[in-house]
DNA sequence: CGGGATCCCCCGCGATACTG
DNA sequence: CAGTATCGCGGGGGATCCCG
């Protein structure tokens, strides 16, 4: 409110502290949200044991928390099937479609830079 | 490596556990990291003062331990000026200029959509 | 198969104090 | 002004067990 950055048309900043824009900005900035919707908007919908084994890595509890926060967000619908055995579906809602080019190139953007990356490591390392 | 994402020309992928670019995705990620990098890409060099008064809530720790990995990472160039008081100054590489618009869409996507998300939660909650 | 519930440990992070 | 160093705790997150 203070500080006035540039055209906020929206009304949320996420320079500022208690604007619920910077918790999502966390929130879709994690590491597992990022990739789970990256899975899923790539290879369409999934189930839960497609997730696990295509992210590496993850804990059961990770995968499960971030599924259920990104339910809730409305970025992915959940479809139980009642078969023995259960089976479940994730896919992008419509709004977790738009934010899948968003993080599709942050995804992106990691990989292509890598080497750029380590390179700018390794020069700052061999000073001092 | 043994399975097989879509194409990845660069040889990295951050579906894999163990590829160095999911920790490069995770601090791209990073909360204070894509708020310095916004607040920096777009109002020009700043100072230190100016990046902790403009991104608010963050500690002094946070702030410096973000600015240096986001350094050694070869985003930001650090210039000080040695006066009576010293000066220091931040600005984007080319490297980081490069970042800049993914990450501003991602703070974008998260003021921009807040409503829907709020709505979803709203809706999310009053189920069950 | 797709989770929920618990335990527990580690360290991220804030607060504080000090320095060039 | 722009940091560094240190302490302390809260909770993020892995491991494990169990259930529908």
């Amino acid at each position: 409110m203070g500080t006035t950055t540039a055209e906020r048309p929206s009304g949320f900043d996420a320079f500022s502290a208690l604007c619920p824009s910077r918790r999502l900005l966390d929130t879709i900035g994690d590491k597992w949200v990022s990739l789970a919707i990256v899975a899923i908007g790539l290879r369409g919908p999934l189930r839960y044991s497609e997730l696990a084994s295509q992210i590496e890595g993850v804990s059961q509890k990770m995968l499960t928390q971030s599924l259920r926060r990104m339910e809730r967000d409305g970025l992915l619908a959940r479809t139980v099937t009642p078969s023995v055995p259960m089976r479940t579906d994730y896919e992008l809602t419509p709004l977790g479609q738009t934010l899948l080019p968003v993080i599709g190139h942050l995804k992106a953007w990691a990989e292509e830079h890598m080497p750029e990356v380590d390179a700018a490591r390794t020069a700052y390392d061999s000073r001092v």
